[in-house]
DNA sequence: CCTTCATATACTCAATCTGAGCATAAGGGG
DNA sequence: CCCCTTATGCTCAGATTGAGTATATGAAGG
């Protein structure tokens, strides 16, 4: 085979944020809405000369714009792969575009950003993430979807595409795993089942479509959305990374609440805080919260030492069996 | 603030490789021997157009000079930091090196690399990382410098940085953390204690600290293995990963043996093997291995099904109290 | 004041998991 | 046949986990 050893010509370099923050118990992205063709995209700008470390450059560079202290930022990762955009903004450029995605945390804020940015809930964007309220609706009509792909495969191809969505999609006795987002939408985009993969703008059933698998975004974009909720999803049951989406004081609740907007799912109550506290991530300020709408609740605050004492403190989440609420 | 919103002027983009292998219970990486200063160097060289995704590039890159099947690859990190380096191949260019550092394992393997190509055990670059004879000869020395380190902090720093020893290095109750092999590579750079922080070359204590802090790499190379040994003593836990670096054919012991190379520490045999049976990861063969030293082991294959039953199998490691042997 | 509602918080219990160890099996070398 | 070495089977107590019951406490409404 030939070799084309020239080194790449890149044309640029792009630092692109999945910026979350959690209110209300609802998860939010902060994303620029209307970007190209009527769809989202996530914030993103060039690397700069001034930016020292790329961490650094990230955060200056989203601080200045959601006027917000970001608690917590981490590389989730480097993207740079060629799939021909069907409705990309640098179509016919011809070079390469290497995209640094970050995720960061921020605490209940609005954004600043000029022009048409939002927050916008992640499950506008990943609808069969969100079991919260019972099994998703769009569940059923997307396997059914999902099914035609697999049946349209060959005799062999036809097990392993099965097989590939009972996985995923937590069927059979399989539990479903919540960190396994970003293989479903991968999933669903083979199965050209999110408008990203179509290269045919004005297709018949994308409507359709686009109200079962969600909303889509500009490029590659909801593909970094998911690679973030996945390692989210992953990184709270062992690192104690909720509590940079929190305020300094909340109740005990609230960070219940908060998980379960991460993993959507519903946790038991008395079983939370029990982790909670026999991890000792938390303790007592000695105020109360009386706007619970009930007994009042203790607020408490992140015991920032714990990072100091335990090997991994995090929140483990699993879902309660029953279907409904604790 | 001035802000200089100029792009930065890339020069180059670099892939660098971690290649793991384990041969006889013993891990291995890929270097290049004495690739400046006397320093060892990681595998690495320019994007190539020809590279359609970075994976594929890394992988037909890797696999071209190593002659064997990469069974796994996983981006690590892309690191695009400037510190000076003291001993750096690109001193003096003024332009940014993003690099972007792959994880790979292979089967046991001899490199075919041109040049100085060399498996070398990872404990020579940590021998601090190595309890599987029990507590390394290093950490004594070692903990005695760091404390020095912290004791010349001011009075509020000094219990910060005596903290943050005491986690990272998992002293007094604290448990030994495998994974934090990365924190405490930093904390040595930090406290100067690996050639590569120093500015001066040929420094007095450089040979008496190479001895207890391991053999140095060009750059940031090592910080990279660290890295790689963090992710990879994470991975192990919760996904089927070991397998990529066995044979077809294993023992249950060749598979201990393999979890204990990598995290560095010895596990209790009769749990290990409960774990990895319950958890259904392998099936016998029929055959035996007779080989063993004393009563013939059966030989075993990975189920590769599993990845498709259970949410995330892997072998959980953990350390047995006793010193010694099980 | 008393009831209803809604949440907070305490405590129980069985099933399972986990760390540790004892005991026995089976090949090779003297 | 004895000893050494590794393989494999089995036990057991303590910790963890999933699920639930019971009780506490404020606000709102009659």
């Amino acid at each position: 085979m030939t070799v084309d050893e020239s080194p790449a010509s890149i044309i640029n370099i792009d630092l692109t944020a999945v910026v979350v923050m959690v209110a209300d118990g609802e998860p939010y992205v902060l994303v620029l809405r209307d970007s190209g063709g009527g769809f989202d995209a996530l914030p993103f700008g060039p690397l700069q000369k001034d930016h020292g470390t790329l961490q650094a450059g990230m955060r200056s560079w989203v601080e200045r714009r959601t006027q917000h202290r970001l608690g917590y930022i981490e590389q989730l990762y480097t993207f740079g792969d060629r799939p021909p955009w069907p409705k990309g903004l640098d179509a016919g450029t011809g070079g390469r575009t290497l995209s640094l995605a970050y995720l960061a945390l921020v605490q209940e804020a609005h954004p600043s950003f000029v022009g048409h940015a939002a927050w916008r809930s992640w499950y506008d964007y990943f609808p069969l993430e969100d079991w919260r309220e019972g099994t998703p609706a769009v569940r059923e009509p997307l396997l059914a979807h999902l099914e035609g792909w697999s049946a349209a495969a060959g005799p062999r191809g036809r097990t392993a595409r099965a097989e590939r969505i009972g996985l995923t999609f937590g069927l059979s006795e399989r539990a479903w795993d919540d960190e396994r987002a970003l293989e479903r939408y991968e999933l669903l985009y083979e199965a050209k089942l999110v408008p990203e993969a179509r290269s045919d703008a004005g297709e018949a059933t994308a409507a359709d479509i686009e109200a079962l698998a969600g909303r889509p975004m500009i490029q590659d974009h909801r593909r970094i959305v998911a690679t973030a909720i996945s390692r989210l999803r992953g990184k709270i049951k062992y690192r104690p990374v909720l509590f940079e989406l929190l305020p300094e004081k909340f109740t005990l609740l609230q960070l219940q609440r908060t998980a379960e907007a991460l993993s959507g799912m519903r946790l038991h109550k008395q079983n939370f805080r029990r982790l909670v506290e026999q991890q000792r991530l938390v303790e007592e300020t000695g105020e109360m919260a009386t706007d619970t709408g009930g007994r009042p609740a203790k607020l408490m605050r992140f015991r920032r030492e714990v990072t100091l004492e335990r090997p991994a403190p995090g929140v483990r989440v699993t879902a309660t069996r029953r279907a409904g609420y604790p």
